[in-house]
Order: C-alpha cells, then structure tokens, then sequence
DNA sequence: CAGCCTTTAAACATCG
DNA sequence: ACGATGTTTAAAGGCT
C-alpha cells in the first residue's frame, strides 16, 4: 500500500526540475517554460505534500543527494582552480622545466573545458554524459589515494631538503643556507597544506578532477568559472602563521588573481616563458580567456608576466607586491634569481606539476578504460591492463558481464598505471551514456533503445543512484525496466515511486512533478496495462505494444547513430552498440531466440540482472530477454501478486488480456506477444 | 512546417 | 475530507 509514499522528498517546484540537466533542455524548456508561471502553482496538494513527508523514502538520502549535487559542483570549481594554479605557477618558471610544462599545459586544458563559465551541475551533466559524470564522482576517490602518493613525495622532498639543510649548515654560507632552508621548509609545509587542504576538499567531497581530456590544444580557459574559493588557501596555507618570508604570506598569488593570470600568460606567451612545446596557444583562442573574470578584474596587463598579477608577484610562496611590471621584473630578479631556493620552490611546483599530470594520465586512462569497456573504443586498440574488455570485438559483451554486477567496476578500478595514452580528440568521456547525454535531448533517444537502457542502467546503476543526475531515459521506458525488473514484471504504483528513487537520486526530488508524470505515462501508452488485483493493482508492460511504439523512431536509430557518432568524435559507436540499436528497434520480440546478434543479446541480458536487482530471474521481456534467461519460476509465479486470477485489465480494450489466464499469466509478455500478434488492440 | 513524442502541469474522477 | 490512483487535456520543446 503505502509503502514509503515515496516520498521522496524534495520537491522542488518545477523550476528545479531544470536543473537537471541533460535534459534541461527539455525538462526545462518545457516544464518551466510553459508554465513557468504556473509552475510555482503546481506545487498542489499532492507536491506539497511529498515535500513535507519528505525523504521518508526508502533512502531518505536526499540530503546525500543534494549533497552530491552540490559536491560536484564545488569539485569541479576547486578542481579547475587547483590545476590552474599549479599550471600557472609552473608555467612561468616552467619554461625552465620546459618538459614538465609540456604536460602542464594540458591541465589547463581540461579546466579549461570543465570551467567554461561555471557550470551548473546540471550544465555539467549536459556536458558529462554519466559516465562521465560518475568519473568525476570517482576522481574524487583516486584523488584520495593521489594524496597519499602525493604525501610520500612531499615526505621524500622534505627528507632532501633536510639532507641538504645539513649539508648546507655545514658549509660555508650558512646565512644564506639558512634562509633558504627556511624558504624550503616553507614551501614544504605549503605543499602539505595545501594538500591538506586538498584532503579536506576531497572529504567533503569538493574535488574532483576531471580527467579531461586535454583534447584539444589549450584553448580556453577557464572562465570565470575559476571562483574565489579556496584555492588560495592551497599556497596560502603555508603563509599562515608566521611565515617569515615574505611576511605577506597570506596571500599568495594563487588565488583567484592568479587564476586570472594564467589566463593571460596563456593567451600571450610571456616573454620569459616560451611558449611549451604542447602550448597551443596560439589556438585562437585567447579571446575566450579574455573574457571571463580577470578582463573583469582590473588585472594587470595582460602582457604581463606569467608570475605577476594582480600587482603580486605570483611566485609560489611570494605575494610581494609590486607597483608595476618593471618592479615586479625586479623583484623577480632580486628575489627570486637562479638559486638554490627557487630551484628548489621551482621543483616543488614541478611535483605539483607531476602528481596533476600522473593524476590526469591516471584519469585519462581510467577514461579510456571506461569508454572502451563501452564500447567506444578508442581508435587505438588498449591493451592496458583492464581485465575488463577481453574481447575488443565483442566489447559489448564485456560491458554487459561487467556492468552487470558492479557498475561500480569504474569505481572500483583502481587506476591503472599511467602509462595509458590519453586520446586527444576524443571528446571527453564518451560512454555510452555520454550518447545520450550528448544533447539536450538525448534522452529520447535512449529509450529508444530500450534494451540499452538496461545495459545503461546496469554500468551506471550507482551513479544514477548516488548521482542527482537526470536518467536519459524517457518515463516509459523506466517505468517499463523497473516493471520487468521484477520477478512478476508487475508493480504498483506506489511501487514504482519507489524503483524510481531507489534506483535515481535524480527522482528523490521533484516527486510531485516525476509522479505525475509517471501516472501519467502509465496512463497514456498503451504498453502499460493495469491489472487488477485484489489489494489494488498492479501495471504490467504489454512488451508488443511498448516496440510498437518504437518502430517510428526506427528511422530515427540511425539518426541517433549519427549523432552518436558525431558526438564521439570518433564513430566509436560500435557494432555492438548498433546492433543493440537494432535489436531494440527491431521487433526481435517474436522470437527472442534470435534476438541477439551477438553482441546485442548479451546486453540485453545483462541489463537485468545489473540493474539490482537481486538475482532475479529476470523476465526479460520476451522480446529482448536472452533466451529465456528467466528462470522458470517467472512462468507461473508471475501472476498478479495477490490475486492473480482477478488480474484483469481495466482499461486495455483490446485482447482482454487478460483474461490472462492465471496460471498463464504469468509473463505478461508471454501473453501479450501472442495475442497481440493475433490482433492488436489498439487504440 | 507538420507530425509525433516526451515532459509537465493540471483538472477531474474514483476509491479506500 | 484526504490522499492515492488514474485519466485526460493542454502546452511546450525537440526531433524527424
């Protein structure tokens, strides 16, 4: 009956709902558009109420949810910052170190594309397809274990440094010495700082680097995007106290200004830096740098060093401030000349440098890992070491085992070594998700194929649980998987409110707006039929009428693969990926036996079980199920729950089908198929 | 541009 | 009277 009322929780008049971003377009758009007035209205009685029962859900996670949601926010931000900083600040003394900043450059890149003015989560998800999404969410865990690694290398700096503090009490020029080992030492607790800092972040879930995909050549950076946030602090940090030096420790070029000025020096290749070898700069597109906050901000010239700005000297650890260029380029001379404490400050930054860039290979090549397991195969064939993909070919088929149990298999990978070459191009992840998340109105698509949704589900299952990410799928076909999901393939209402935010962070929100929508979706295709039973009803999926549907949008498939592949920017769009097309366009209902191609049948198959449910016998519908996966028991057991003799159709004219006999009943599919294929309702 | 689909919003009807 | 369910209708956006 009541169940949880699902409760959820947060309603969020519609305007909320926007914010969901893949979608947004559409959801947005249209909810919001169209009765964006209204909207607020809409709240009626029965959202109103949801929201106050609030999360009573199952979960209750809303909170979580929210959380995340604003997690990813705030990670993607710090994320972007910190790797500005780092870039920037190696940059300039980069040229020295030239290869490192190669690397460097890529940094900026990916912020670069994660920035783009700030991104609302929603945006990002636009932008993310899920995977992508969950790769973000995951970073945040590797960029745990980077810490450690990055804490051994401070702790191996730190043991140099003492080994050259001794060595250099021991000579002669201990006046110096000193003074530059109290410079090192401050760097070093900067850098521990800052990585606590980062620690800190990371607990509250606030970073996040995205794996990026420098894809392109630099281009714009980031944009306004880079907020004031805490990045400051990372150098900052050590500027605490007592810092000596530069007693102006408090701020330090780090912080947004210099964000701002990395910009600049990207866009005009400062003259003490030479342009890297990776530095694309030239690409054109400067002016996007331009634009976002530092033009804003006074900002000195752009023409500037890349370690002045904001009238500061940017130098890692150094605020000083300097009226002009021409006093900053002094003071870079005087203070931070060719010695052994700005080699030293030169080489920390260099690790900072490195760790990002093992991070990014890291990231890159989890990326790839994941689009490969997705079928996207990259151009180049990836041996790495992911046990996942075995066969290259029949990719889908990996995806399918693999997601089936643990989507979180992305999660859980431990990053494999960075050897893995990034792929440039390729657009940021593409998972298969990203397909749909391409566009605004990806999500159609999707549920186009159905049968992928499964398999979609099955890889992203904990993200979209965890993840305030709007499914790409349409109503129908979610209600339609969480149907078939059970052993019975029937559920009531209130029980699919319940899959919907069990298995959706997304739909723990909004509920007076989803539930509606839900009943109204039952209500509206015919591929949901009601079935009587004595405590209630239940809703049942007629599988024929719900592929009858498809069949217009077959045409529309290719389509979709054209948009898929141009998404990617590689058709990696493979095989198995079109074949599941295929099969979920096609009417393979008939006979499952055939239904796979290969690759495709695997999918399907998978999805089920992956999608959580519990070891279910999976009913697949009778058109995409394996060949007959399902257990035996669905066949009888699947009877209405309560009463099944009583199930009965209420609304659906045609076959009555129910008059499904009893016992028979039990797949509905089973029923329908055949008696559909004898005559169809319809309308 | 038309037609179809999906999503949202809402009004209404039933039923417990 | 309420709230959960269901049905319908309408509007808006996107896609084909």
């Amino acid at each position: 009956m009541m169940v949880e009322s699902a409760s959820e929780t947060i309603r969020s008049a519609p305007s909320g709902q926007n914010g969901v971003g893949s979608l947004s377009a559409q959801a947005d758009g249209g909810g919001g558009a169209g009765t964006a007035g209204t909207a607020p209205a809409a709240g009626r009685d029965a959202s109103g109420r949801e929201a106050a029962s609030g999360g009573a859900d199952s979960n209750g996670e809303m909170s979580p949810a929210e959380l995340l949601h604003f997690q990813q926010q705030q990670a993607l931000q710090v994320a972007r910052q910190f790797l500005l900083q780092q870039a920037s600040s190696l940059n300039s003394p980069g040229n020295n170190d030239s290869k490192q900043s190669a690397s460097a450059v890529q940094v900026p890149v990916s912020v670069a594309m994660m920035s783009q003015q700030m991104l609302t989560p929603q945006q990002m998800q636009q932008i993310l397809s899920p995977p992508q999404l969950q790769a973000l969410l995951q970073q945040q865990q590797a960029l745990m274990l980077q810490q450690e690694y990055y804490k051994k290398q401070q702790e191996q700096l730190h043991l140099q440094l003492l080994t050259q503090q001794q060595a250099g009490k021991q000579q002669p020029k201990e006046a110096l010495g000193n003074k530059q080992l109290a410079f090192q030492q401050q760097l070093l607790q900067m850098q521990q700082l800052q990585q606590q800092h980062l620690l800190n972040l990371q607990r509250q879930g606030l970073v996040s680097l995205q794996p990026s995909q420098a894809s392109g050549p630099l281009q714009a950076l980031p944009q306004a995007a880079v907020c004031p946030t805490d990045l400051p602090q990372l150098w900052k940090g050590e500027g605490a106290p007592g810092q000596p030096a530069e007693d102006s420790g408090r701020q330090e070029g780090l912080d947004l200004a210099s964000t701002a000025v990395t910009a600049t020096s990207f866009a005009s290749p400062p003259k003490v830096s030479p342009p890297l070898s990776h530095h694309p700069l030239p690409n054109g597109q400067p002016t996007v740098l331009t634009s976002r906050r530092d033009s804003s901000s006074h900002e000195e010239t752009p023409s500037s060093h890349p370690l002045y700005g904001h009238g500061e000297c940017k130098w890692p650890g150094c605020e000083t401030l300097c009226e002009d260029l021409g006093q900053f380029i002094k003071h870079l001379n005087t203070e931070h000349a060719l010695d052994d404490r700005s080699t030293a400050q030169c080489r920390v930054q260099m690790q900072v440098v490195q760790q990002l860039e093992i991070q990014l290979a890291k990231e890159s090549e989890r990326l790839q890992a994941m689009m490969a397991h997705l079928h996207m195969r990259p151009s180049e064939p990836k041996p790495f070491s992911q046990p996942l993909n075995p066969v290259p070919g029949s990719s889908s088929f990996s995806k399918v085992t693999v997601s089936a149990d643990p989507f979180p298999d992305g999660l859980v990978h431990p990053p494999t070594s960075a050897a893995a070459p990034v792929t440039p191009l390729r657009p940021p992840g593409l998972g298969s998700a990203s397909l749909h998340s391409g566009g605004p109105a990806r999500r159609r698509s999707n549920d186009k194929f159905c049968s992928p949704i499964s398999s979609e589900l099955a890889q992203n299952h904990e993200f979209y649980k965890n993840a305030d990410v709007r499914p790409p799928f349409t109503y129908a076909s979610l209600i339609r998987q969480a149907i078939l999901e059970t052993p019975d393939r029937q559920l009531t209402l209130n029980e699919i409110y319940n899959w919907f935010t069990r298995m959706f962070a997304y739909f723990r929100r909004n509920t007076a707006t989803w539930k509606n929508a839900v009943r109204h979706n039952l209500s509206l295709h015919k591929c949901f039929v009601r079935v009587e039973n004595v405590k209630g009803a239940v809703w049942t999926v007629d599988e024929r009428e719900y592929q009858k549907r498809r069949p217009p949008k077959m045409t529309g498939s290719p389509t979709l693969v054209k948009n898929m592949i141009s998404g990617l920017s590689y058709g990696a769009l493979n095989a198995s990926y079109q074949a599941a097309l295929a099969e979920s366009s096609f009417p393979l209902l008939s006979n499952p036996g055939m239904l796979n191609p290969g690759s495709a049948s695997s999918l399907l198959p998978l999805s089920q079980e992956d999608l959580g449910v519990p070891g279910e016998p999976l009913p697949s519908n009778g058109s995409s199920s394996p060949p007959r996966l399902s257990p035996p028991q669905y066949s009888h057991q699947i009877q209405v729950k309560e009463e099944p003799a009583e199930a009965e159709e209420d609304r659906r004219p045609g076959p009555p089908l129910g008059a499904p006999n009893p016992s028979t009943v039990g797949p509905p599919e089973d029923r329908d198929l055949e008696e559909d294929l004898g005559g169809e309702d319809m309308s």
